[in-house]
RNA sequence: CGGGGCGUAGCGCAGCCUGGUAGCGCAUCUGGUUUGGGACCAGAGGGUCGCAGGUUCGAAUCCUGCCGCCCCGACCA
């Protein structure tokens, strides 16, 4: 991608209303436009990280075997009436009128629809176990929206839901979740950690929230330290298999948000195992039974017969707010240090003179032998002066940068910069593209697990 | 929703107290000098001063109402 044929408007200065690193860079870097309270644009740069976060966490629920469809954001009010959550649900909920009068809402959760859509074709225990998803757009309208896209009004959410005849088989489908959960984040070069959770309006008893560790997040996590670094579900993990004693290795130490926190038990954690920190939720998985499968009376027989009300789950994952999750987690003075996995761009070419002919062939045979192997490269072919396109490239937060100029060219080199590291060094020309090619390979394979 | 603050050019802000028809920095445009880590000189464009009403000869400035946004708290993916 040309930079001079690209959308990005980056700001020198600090956005007054932003106070988060996160939230600034955000709006720096040119990723998003706030539009009104805890409502955003999506600009270019912003909606490639979104995209592919989207992607990691899609590659995932269809590797635990999850299924996607895709429900309206805007929904009639006659079925949370039917879940009684119409009223309950209170003025969080956008509830909006159309033109003959009919009470309509802009989606804040979707386990009523999803319900309906199950309940009109499932009537067997045969067609079980269920597991549907879908990453759409939410609206909740938060008392007061703060830290850019970590709580905005309107955010991308990918929530499933699980369906199943028993308790014990609800249970199987809630630990193919939290394995697949961990393996998302992990992805995305996240460290999170699973803790118990507040089941909170939706309801339920086994929940579990997956917080990123950072300095600060939004609430405070009591986490012991054995949870940190474990080794998450690899790509070869059976989901139809027995997931217990990865579930069992993940909940064997203490893990608590503020809300759910005993002291009694944190106070039997040795001390230099005690981790008190802050921590951004992203994530939030919830077996609540039959909730919802009662009063909207979806059902199926079972071998003996017998109707049961369905065994339901719902797991949630703030797709918009890991752009947030992410840029608080790796982040220096001058911007994001974007994993290879989630980055706008894998690399930033900067051509300090375009105009000058051989700057220019170099350029360009870089860029076209780098994208050919499919590695994403934004070229800054821009006649901005250098200190301004270094600035700006810092702000993108590309993972790899290489600069390249008249003056290298004479000795033959191009200056390559790895972003996490903040190291500096030089690659020879000719074999620059292949080079880069390799290392950017492989870390795409360390993280793609 | 309780408490506090702020709305003036794309962004960051001054001017308001003490009314006289709008200014600074960055960004943008033109010309020139520069050019290897956020340049310099000269010039230019861009604003119904959040909206409505009131006071006044005259309102960004004073008064009233409304709207929007931000912060603290309560609440939450």
């Amino acid at each position: 991608m040309r930079l001079s044929k690209f959308y990005l408007p980056t700001l020198k200065e600090v956005p007054g209303d932003a106070q988060v690193a996160s939230h600034q860079f955000m709006l720096r870097s040119g990723m998003i436009k706030q539009e009104a309270a805890g409502i955003y644009a999506w600009l270019p740069l912003g909606l490639r990280v979104l995209r592919k976060i989207e992607n990691i966490v899609r590659e995932e629920q269809n590797r635990a075997g999850a299924v996607e469809l895709l429900m309206p954001t805007i929904q009639p009010g006659d079925l949370w009436t039917e879940s009684g959550r119409f009223d309950a649900y209170g003025p969080e909920m956008l509830r909006i009128k159309d033109r003959h009068g009919r009470d309509m809402l802009y989606g804040p959760t979707n386990e009523e629809m999803i319900t309906d859509i199950i309940r009109t074709h499932i009537k067997s225990y045969k067609q079980l176990p269920q597991m549907l998803y879908h990453i759409q757009w939410k609206f909740r309208d938060e008392l007061r929206p703060r830290f850019g896209v970590m709580r905005g009004r309107e955010f991308l959410m990918k929530d499933t839901y699980s369906f199943d005849v028993s308790e014990e088989a609800a249970r199987k489908s809630y630990l193919k979740m939290f394995a697949a959960y961990l393996r998302t984040f992990r992805r995305m070069g996240l460290e999170t950690v699973p803790v118990r959770a507040d089941p909170g309006p939706i309801g339920g008893d086994l929940t579990h929230e997956f917080v990123v560790l950072t300095e600060n997040g939004e609430s405070d996590v009591f986490v012991h330290r054995g949870l940190v670094g474990q080794e998450v579900p690899g790509s070869d993990t059976d989901f139809d298999g027995d997931l217990e004693p990865m579930f069992e290795k993940w909940t064997a130490h203490y893990a608590a948000t503020d809300e759910m926190h005993d002291e009694t038990e944190w106070n039997a954690v040795p001390d230099e195992d005690k981790l008190s920190l802050r921590g951004i939720e992203v994530g939030h998985i919830f077996y609540f039974g039959t909730k919802y499968s009662e009063p909207l009376r979806a059902r199926v027989q079972t071998s003996e017969g017998t109707e049961v009300p369905l065994q339901m789950g719902s797991y949630g994952v703030g797709v918009s707010r890991l752009l947030g999750a992410l840029i608080e987690a790796h982040h220096d003075e001058h911007g994001p240090k974007w994993p290879i996995s989630v980055a706008p761009f894998h690399l930033g070419l900067i051509n300090l003179k375009p105009g000058h002919p051989d700057t220019d062939r170099v350029c360009a045979e870089l860029e076209k032998a780098l994208e050919a192997a499919g590695i994403e490269v934004l070229y800054d072919d821009t006649v901005d002066r250098a200190g301004e396109k270094f600035a700006r490239m810092d702000l993108v937060g590309v993972p790899h940068q290489i600069t390249v100029g008249p003056r290298g060219i004479e000795s033959g080199e191009v200056e390559w910069k790895v972003r996490q590291k903040g190291e500096k060094s030089t690659l020879p020309i000719q074999d620059a593209a292949g080079q880069l090619i390799k290392v950017i390979q492989s870390e795409i394979d360390i993280l793609n697990i």
